[in-house]
DNA sequence: CAAATAAGCCAAACCGTTTTAGCATTTAAA
DNA sequence: TTTAAATGCTAAAACGGTTTGGCTTATTTG
């Protein structure tokens, strides 16, 4: 059972290839093909199956109804539920996604952008691993459409849907605060992400603005790859003289599921030694002891964003670039101390 | 800044489409293209940065070096984690990945398929909602090349990586029994999936095999779209008389903690008033009050054994399929009651 | 009734590759 | 010296669509 092709309907039919393709997309009325020609076409094209293969139908039209979307790990819930969304938006507009994970690798992502404008993809969403200069600039010099999403290059003008991740964290201190701490730690990623170094201001802003020492030992960076492996020691010196922290908020979901790991390990009482808040959520942190205070970030919003802004850029070519910074949201549970 | 195609280098070059083709393709030797040329063209390739249409070598080729992943969602951890196996095992063998989530839905299900082979990817990996034998027996007619996982038509014969899932839950109940519990229930969903069939056979079979009744209410059944409404009455019904069970197997991750939920609400202890093990398994699950004991799905296996048949299909037209029932483990925690 | 308009369809170019068969020319063998 | 083989490259078809300009007829219009 060979794929039906265009020329194969117009052999049998003895209609041109140009006729048929036409009615087939739609444009029969308005190019005057008869009403009988049409039903002709149609009921061929319905009994044989014909569809259209769309790399043929790419490297005509120039499009290929497909959009990239590159990401540090579709494994991370965070970015599996951001693809989701996108994932579903775009399929309703007629668009597939291609993903790809670049594992926080710049070289991988370089390969990976490259490889989807390839492959002629319409317009990426990417969620850099921001040591990617160079590609981002080249995107935008080559006016190819494109959307940062999570991650954005600071100093370069780009459409970007990210959160304020200030603001967020702001919120995180300032709710140990309200529990009564002040010695408060900070455990993040090493720097290298946008999105972090932000997070690491709200914590010395807000620690500032109450005029609350930020002690040796209080800020805590680890290395991405190495987060299992170098967490007991964070905690360890976190929790003992002379850093000895009353409460830590955790820059990320995982660092905060890890951190956790190692206060329990070493029987810390949680909130009652150290109340924790974490940055982004995960979907136990509510049936986790103690339930987790978590910053929410809105994961929807950044896809149906990402997707609209994209879709936009795709109709038309000189569009200003659309910059957006999302509120977060804060769920309160057991864990900052509060109850 | 245009991108640079074969026509373009060959005006250039005064070279024609066809040697450049081959060398950049790399059979200038095999060719007998000489050592000058072929710098000739590297050079100017290089410099201009020329990178193959994909679309147009697809259309030629017949391979658009594309596979299609099709899951039921893509933001359940468990096929997130598979997707990123298959994409980064694929990826290093040339391939990249376009996905799409079914939500459950046979009629999604079709449309993504369909909308898959349109693209013309090469080979699929299927997470099938099992509504959808037609499908599954088209692609096997056409002799399409794919494979199926986690869930599969046991009345057809296709390649497929699935888990023992009647395995897994023996062990799950065998796990409650050792710990002391009789009255042991199965909370699941809704028919439909070979796989939660399985699961619930794996229940019933060790339930009678020691001779323990399986009363009015032990097995429960949920609608994949209403867990969150339906689980309160679930739970409500099964820890009083007449079902008052002591233990619960969950049959999947999510119902676990859905589940557990409701337990808590309900101030019911856990494990030493009912018992608990997921079939399944979640990030968090060793934090949580109490650390669930839980059936482990070998992800990794999975996605790895995926890939690996469907490349070896795709080279081999006549292969005999091959079937994998991947043995679970088990991660023994406090939630079972055995410590 | 001639000219203009509309109706209905098609030929052919094009998108950017791959691939096969074969053409000159030079070199080696008989 | 003639024939055979090797060298180095190319023309052209094919993949399966889209799209534009235009060619016939029939129908109006003046």
């Amino acid at each position: 059972m060979k794929k039906v092709t265009l020329n194969d309907i117009s052999e049998s039919l003895k209609i041109s290839k140009s006729t048929i393709s036409l009615v087939l997309n739609g444009r029969g009325d308005e190019k005057r093909v008869s009403k009988e020609t049409q039903e002709k076409i149609f009921k061929f094209a319905k009994e044989h199956n014909y569809k259209a293969n769309q790399l043929a139908r790419g490297l005509s039209t120039g499009k290929s109804d497909m959009i990239g979307l590159v990401i540090p790990n579709i494994s991370d819930n965070f970015y599996a539920r951001i693809a989701r969304r996108i994932e579903k938006k775009a399929s309703r507009l007629g668009y597939n996604v291609v993903f790809s994970s670049t594992g926080e690798s710049k070289i991988r992502e370089t390969e990976l952008i490259q490889s989807m404008l390839d492959r002629q993809v319409d317009g990426l969403i990417i969620a850099s691993t921001q040591k990617n200069k160079d590609d981002i600039l080249r995107l935008k010099k080559q006016n190819f459409p494109f959307v940062l999403i999570d991650r954005h290059y600071p100093d370069i003008e780009t459409n970007y849907v990210c959160v304020n991740n200030n603001g967020g964290v702001v919120r995180a201190v300032e709710q140990l605060i309200n529990s009564g701490r002040k010695r408060i730690g900070f455990v993040s990623l090493k720097p290298g992400l946008q999105a972090i170094e932000d997070r690491l201001q709200g914590y010395l802003e807000t620690m500032n603005k109450h005029s609350f020492d930020v002690k040796d030992g209080f800020v805590q960076e680890l290395d991405y790859d190495n987060i299992e492996k170098d967490m007991p020691d964070v905690i360890k010196s976190m929790v003992k003289f002379p850093a000895s922290v009353e409460g830590i908020v955790f820059s990320t979901h995982f660092l905060a599921a890890a951190g956790l790991r190692e206060l329990k390990k070493l029987n810390v009482r949680v909130p009652v030694d150290v109340a924790i808040v974490s940055f982004g959520q995960m979907s136990a942190f509510d049936l986790i002891d103690p339930p987790i205070t978590s910053v929410i970030q809105p994961v929807d919003e950044i896809g149906d964003n990402a997707v609209d802004i994209l879709l936009k850029n795709l109709e038309n070519e000189d569009l200003d670039f659309e910059q957006m910074n999302l509120e977060t949201d804060m769920i309160i549970r057991k864990s900052c101390g509060t109850f």
